[in-house]
DNA sequence: TAACGTCGTTTCTTTTAGTAAACTTTTAGG
DNA sequence: CCTAAAAGTTTACTAAAAGAAACGACGTTA
């Protein structure tokens, strides 16, 4: 088993704490090696000398800020959060988990909708399956229309996804849409079965 | 005044060209100004000489890793918008489609990350699947820890959810977990096939 | 208004990072 | 094997950052 890392965190205003290392070198290696690229190769795509390449690979240098920004770049090292520790908020520490189909049903005329994870209650995202029964657009009275942002993933068939301003789209299963969900949106099933979608809204 | 590369003479496809650190040094002083700090305060907390970081607020230097990484712990700074840039403008109206398979790969040694929706870049959330190729715990090297929350739905296979504070469990097709994402996390597949699992990040 | 204290900037020196080139190791043919 | 090319490391040097201390600007108080 690896050490867990302790909860316990360095107070502020300790001046020689430890820094957490966050082993760049070694990500960097891991990322270079995984594309198949050789430093020189990096190097071109990122203006960083190969011996640089070499060293901070190798942990023997504190590369500069605007060094690691062309390596994040040039890497294509995206979603920098992933090598951040913590900080604390509300659900802190907090795990909910719902098997298939224990969600809580929440059932309308065009959608039935199962909410997922409703045990945390106050989380920033709200993530629920649902399928799409609505064969038509006019089966809805009116746009749907709330605030927030909306992440949709088609699980299982086929469906249209219309919305006030775009041209209505076809999305087969594996494909998402990411909306402003103010903007006016349905979605009905073009499958013969009922489409399954996921949804997962963010306020 | 320190001399750098020319930001003049720069083109998008110059692999020379110099990447602007986006304000760093504004944002340093911002959030000290906010807390009602003095350098010399900022000073003891970091461990960094007040001259320094004077220059680093005036933008005259660009401060190395180590400086970086003991800024955003004393400053409670999070490192993510360091490098992303600042807009007040919300995604309003917008609408972004990913196919099946057409997000942006992003692998690691264990993880084979595809970034959904990535042209969308403010947004609330970061949705993404994953083929999970670690196969034990003892692949990571510790614990995966960030700010914000996450949503995991199993897409395909089994795997085991490890979590910090909570013992072991396995996840099937269609399981879901929400979590606390500063508390440490990983996964394993479980299934002789790699699983595939959708991954939503809300900070 | 003189003397003091606090804060941010600047100067100066030391330390460290960054690069080009030399060097060593690995890989691929024959 | 041997050799050549390519990949990676180390060296030697230059450029830049980090820290200590000096400096200047400003507010407070006697």
């Amino acid at each position: 088993m690896v050490s867990r890392p302790s909860l316990e965190t360095a107070t502020a205003s300790d001046p020689d704490r430890f820094v957490e290392p966050l082993e760049l070198g070694k990500r960097v290696k891991e990322i270079r090696l995984t594309k198949g690229w050789t430093l020189e190769e990096v190097s071109k795509r990122t203006g960083i000398a190969r011996s640089t390449l070499s060293k901070i690979e190798n942990d023997q240098v504190s590369p500069s800020f605007t060094i690691v920004q062309k390596l994040i770049k040039g890497l294509g090292m995206d979603l920098p959060q992933l090598f951040v520790e913590a900080s604390e908020h509300s659900i802190a520490g907090r795990r909910d988990i719902t098997r298939k189909g224990k969600g809580e049903p929440h059932p309308t005329a065009t959608y039935e909708h199962e909410l997922l994870n409703f045990s945390i209650s106050r989380k920033k995202m709200v993530p629920f399956k649902t399928k799409v029964r609505a064969r038509s657009f006019d089966e809805f009275k009116e746009w749907v229309r709330h605030d927030g942002e909306e992440f949709l993933l088609v699980l299982e068939g086929k469906i249209n996804f219309f919305s006030e301003l775009y041209e209505p789209i076809e999305l087969k299963e594996g494909d998402s849409v990411y909306y402003d969900a103010s903007m006016g949106h349905t979605v009905v099933s073009t499958s013969t079965k009922d489409a399954e979608i996921l949804w997962v809204v963010a306020r």
